[in-house]
DNA sequence: TCTGGGGTCCTAGGACCC
DNA sequence: TCTGGGGTCCTAGGACCC
């Protein structure tokens, strides 16, 4: 049975940090972390050398965005926050993110995958999916060899993105996004791993439930209590007792992925939900005592909600707030306006309506502004 | 040594309309 | 008067992803 789709999933590997490493290549091979603010930038030493913070002296709220393979021998891992990191890789160099840089490189990997497959799907800055079903001239090295023509295709296309780059990517070619965005990371970084439904059983049924997108920590649990660790003990219940624990949606998503089926297409295009800022503050802030300090801080988040959305030509008809209290509850509020909106002062204005609207008791360690209900900006009728 | 910032999608209840 | 059902919008929260 020959497959009617043939789809990729590219990952950069450690992205920000190869990226980084570009720039301080005498940092090759040492444990480097990404993440934190603006406060460790490298210094240039009067010799020429740089001079970089390291992860010991690091104190505040931050978190680990990305580390090298070298600072991963460690154990430390994206999500993971600094000082923990810190305890476990005092050494590690921390450099501050910097995501125009990141958004160039993002740029130019995706335009030197789409000189060779242009039926791309956009998954935030590090990956993407590709249609190679269509490829010019791909169909007849398919039809002769199946697996080595999509091979070659793959490989045509890392080799590409290194050319254009400098930078690494790991990819996995199979018939639907689902198994490729588990392939792609089986032989990470620098790999390659193309399967078939024929590979289901041995490839893909040994790995942890958790590897499979959108089981998350919670499902995990869950299916762990249910005695389900492997993608191969999801496959084995059946699909009721599985839309018993789960409900209907999710049960019968659970089943179909257990068996390696998903027929999303790969979408090339696709409309903004919502646009939104937060910050979380140094130290917690009370609702009274800090109050000026924390209308200057949702008034600035309004104006960069703004910005982005002039900047971005939408509109948004929906205004949200999101607070997080330090025992680390959140709750949102929003306000659907008469009409959509890009200005500051409107959307402080409701921004403000909102946070009438919370028990503020404890104190407050983030603030965050959401513009939803997006339309497209037109021309102002003067 | 507590846990960033930017997103998407889903669920669920109530309001409101037909 | 009571019953009933469908559809859409708004709001709040949560799971999940990069």
């Amino acid at each position: 049975m020959p497959n009617r789709r043939w789809i990729c999933h590219l990952d950069m590997d450690a992205f920000y940090a190869s990226v980084e490493l570009l720039r301080y290549p005498e940092l090759r091979g040492q444990p480097v972390v990404i993440g934190g603010g603006r406060r460790h930038q490298p210094e240039r030493l009067a010799d020429g050398t740089r001079r970089f913070a390291t992860l010991h002296s690091y104190a505040g709220r931050g978190v680990v965005t990305t580390a090298t393979y070298p600072a991963r021998d460690f154990g430390v891992h994206s999500g993971m926050g600094l000082m923990k990191a810190a305890a476990l890789c005092p050494q590690a160099v921390l450099l501050p993110v910097d995501f125009d840089e990141y958004r160039r490189h993002s740029r130019a990997f995706k335009a030197a995958v789409a000189e060779i497959a242009p039926v791309i799907e956009d998954r935030g800055i590090d990956e993407i999916y590709i249609d190679l079903t269509d490829v010019p001239g791909a169909q007849e090295a398919v039809a002769h060899d199946p697996h080595g023509g999509v091979r070659a295709l793959a490989q045509e296309i890392r080799t590409n993105v290194l050319r254009r780059t400098g930078l690494t990517c790991s990819v996995g070619v199979t018939p639907n996004k689902l198994l490729s965005k588990i392939a792609s990371e089986l032989d990470k970084p620098d790999g390659l791993t193309v399967l078939t439904e024929a590979d289901l059983a041995t490839r893909i049924w040994p790995l942890a439930a958790r590897k499979v997108n959108g089981i998350g920590p919670k499902a995990a649990d869950k299916l762990l209590a249910l005695d389900v660790h492997t993608v191969g003990d999801l496959a084995a219940r059946p699909r009721a007792e599985l839309i018993e624990a789960f409900g209907r949606s999710y049960g019968a998503w659970l089943h179909e992925v257990a068996h390696g089926r998903d027929d999303r297409p790969v979408v090339t295009h696709s409309d903004p939900v919502s646009s939104s800022r937060e910050t979380t503050f140094e130290r917690n802030l009370h609702a009274v005592r800090d109050r000026a300090e924390l209308g200057e801080i949702l008034t600035r988040l309004c104006t960069q909600v703004g910005l982005d959305l002039q900047r971005k030509g939408w509109r948004a008809r929906t205004i949200g707030i999101k607070l997080r209290f330090e025992d680390f509850r959140t709750v949102t509020r929003d306000l659907t306006l008469a009409s959509p909106t890009a200005d500051a002062r409107d959307i402080r204005q409701a921004a403000g309506q909102c946070l009438k609207r919370v028990e503020l008791q404890q104190r407050l360690r983030l603030l965050g502004v959401r513009a939803s209900g997006l339309t497209r900006a037109v021309e102002p009728l003067h």
